[in-house]
DNA sequence: AATGAATGAGACTTCATTCAT
DNA sequence: CATGAATGAAGTCTCATTCAT
């Protein structure tokens, strides 16, 4: 990512270290540069490794941006998936952690995020996305919506149904990254789960009191 | 984009209309193709014109590809503004109309939510949009808080501050820009709607009642 | 030349000054661009023309510059012809006359002589000039050569046979000119015409006495 | 060059290798076709390379090009810098040498000769001539004047001013370049030493004995 | 006689891929 | 494993020429 004054590693390194030391760079290098832009010249700069690499770990550019982007994604989906399968959980605390894990701090990077919308703004990539992962996001509309049944069970039921709530959610959510992503002055990680504590708030007061923000990590 | 055997008639037209049908043209392209794959040929083949005129009418394909951004954010920009400036309408109905028009037919089509968001995974486009037309985003941000506070001065105090839910607005309607672009099976200009409807119902339900899909178009 | 205020003068024009005004553009063009950035618009603007009228008159570019070439040559050649041709004249003025002709003040304009130089610099144009234009040069060498014949018969015989000197005059001139165009603070064409004397001084010091500059004007 | 039917060998080969297959192909492109047409298809082809090599080595067509002129400048440089640098020979033997070097049969080859005459040709080559290479000429131009003094101080005082004599050693010297390539029929090597040797001759005609050519060889 | 919008061949340049080392 | 010189297809842009007006 910077100039490395250090010597590179020439020396080989186990397959999984080169393998993602590319996708860092090209994280990076689509963040910052877009994917029009995305060279392997500046990918494999930026790793601090030869241009032939690639071929050698990735066989082409488009399977490196395939396993970056599948990356990205499975990195999403193990951080819920590991709050989701936490016994220790509750209903509404697996709700908050669900919806809240793309907000983490190591996840809602600058770079990711705009690492993500590079792929969602070009049509091949939206299109191996579907293909691919978009399962990933159907399983946690389903995790969500499952969540938020069992809320509306123990106790009054919500003004909405829970599909209009989890779609709303999801897209609170997407849209709130593309905010953070433009406007990061406009929009934080803090403000940004705050929006969505109060969308959940709205439904779900007993669960999720209105008001003080200092309840959120405190999910009953 | 059609098969044309005979030579093109070669037949003068207005400037404007030239540029137009290139800015058209981008918008397909850049949809199908993505910005990295949104050639000149390709642009130009589309509109059936030659690749040389796009140096006649705009100098380069960066500043084809800025118009078409600066002509997709004011066309919505004069949408919204005409809603807000119609004296005829209440509040409610302002803001209904503002948020709404994001979503009108001719403005949320397929190809100009996927040129968008084309777009906004550029880092150069997206600073571009930050210094050209982001102004417009800062105007509706305003133009939304006031109508909130006008509807929250006009009854009941809502429960969240108007900042807070006006990003929550803004933000809703751009996570379901992306999910009607990303899964136009899960979420239509329909469902887009009646998700904003329901977030304005839960603060304000006597001016946006709950329930009732066809309310919506007879915002009190 | 300039960026013409007045409009310019759309009316017909006979066909004579049309093609001088474009070959007078062409001359500048040249000169400040070089052949291989002398294009069509460029030359069409500076004359205040449009670019549709060089088919009219000259069919082709290369015409045109082909035609701006055959002028430059024929001018020089029209202004030592009329000096030769004076009756007046004895044959050491006739010999200065001649050979100062290409430094007359209109001639070895700085724009002209970057022009020639344009043109001697590609290859294609050489080959024009040496199928088209170079009798002159032929021509001009053999006058010259002659006038010191006369002149070495009507005094002490030279110390150079005047086939070599005829060269030397003529090369020596030759790269005057190119001083002038490269170094023109180093060589102005008053000095110029003294390193001309000075080669001639030295082989007819009676015709052409050593020194006085003054004496350049009034050859005997 | 040549209608090589194998693919090529795709040897590396050393960065100054590559540099100097290209500055020569360069060369010889320019001299055929001048600066106008001396495309990167032409160049590249001469050398035998592929075209995308000069963005490997030059990173640019004018940075080979600027490369190519300043070759050529340096090239002239170190052959007269050596004979000046010879302790072993007098001034007269310095002088004729150094404006000798420039008809040295590998300097003054027909390609090489053309090529400059394409580079003075063009006013961006000009300028950059000027503000690179042009120290070169003034350096000549000192030398010679100071040699010129040196042997006006060891003998009679020449009939002109060393400046003088100065400028029209130089501009004879590039005048039977522009005649040797315009006419080579005309002008060949062996003439434009006899006409610098006459000039020569005419001042120091004891260091540069009249008639003999092959004095020339033998300067005291 | 004159204009200039439009064309498209061809120029320079970029960059994914290959492969000898 | 790893490198990076070399390739050449494909991209953007330039510009001489055409032709309806």
């Amino acid at each position: 990512m910077d100039g490395d004054q250090t010597p590179r590693p020439r020396r080989t390194a186990p397959k999984e270290v080169r393998r993602q030391q590319l996708i860092d760079a090209t994280i990076d290098t689509i963040a910052e540069l877009g994917v029009s832009r995305a060279t392997m010249t500046e990918i494999t700069g930026r790793a601090g490794l030869s241009i032939g690499i690639v071929n050698l770990h990735f066989d082409s550019k488009d399977n490196l941006l395939k396993a970056t982007l599948t990356h990205l994604a499975e990195e999403l989906r193990l951080r819920w998936g590991a709050i989701h399968a936490d016994a220790a959980l509750g209903p509404a605390q697996k709700l908050w952690g669900v919806i809240g894990a793309a907000f983490d701090a190591d996840i809602a990077t600058r770079n990711k995020m705009r690492c993500w919308f590079g792929f969602f703004g070009e049509a091949r990539y939206r299109a191996f996305y579907r293909e691919m992962v978009a399962a990933y996001d159907d399983e946690r509309a389903a995790v969500v919506e499952a969540l938020l049944r069992d809320l509306a069970a123990d106790g009054a039921p919500p003004a909405v149904d829970p599909h209009a709530l989890t779609q709303s959610l999801e897209c609170l959510s997407d849209g709130l990254w593309l905010g953070m992503m433009l406007y990061p002055d406009w929009v934080d990680p803090d403000a940004a789960r705050q929006r969505l504590w109060e969308l959940l708030s709205s439904h779900f007061p007993a669960r999720f009191p209105p008001g003080a923000t200092a309840a959120m990590d405190s999910v009953r």
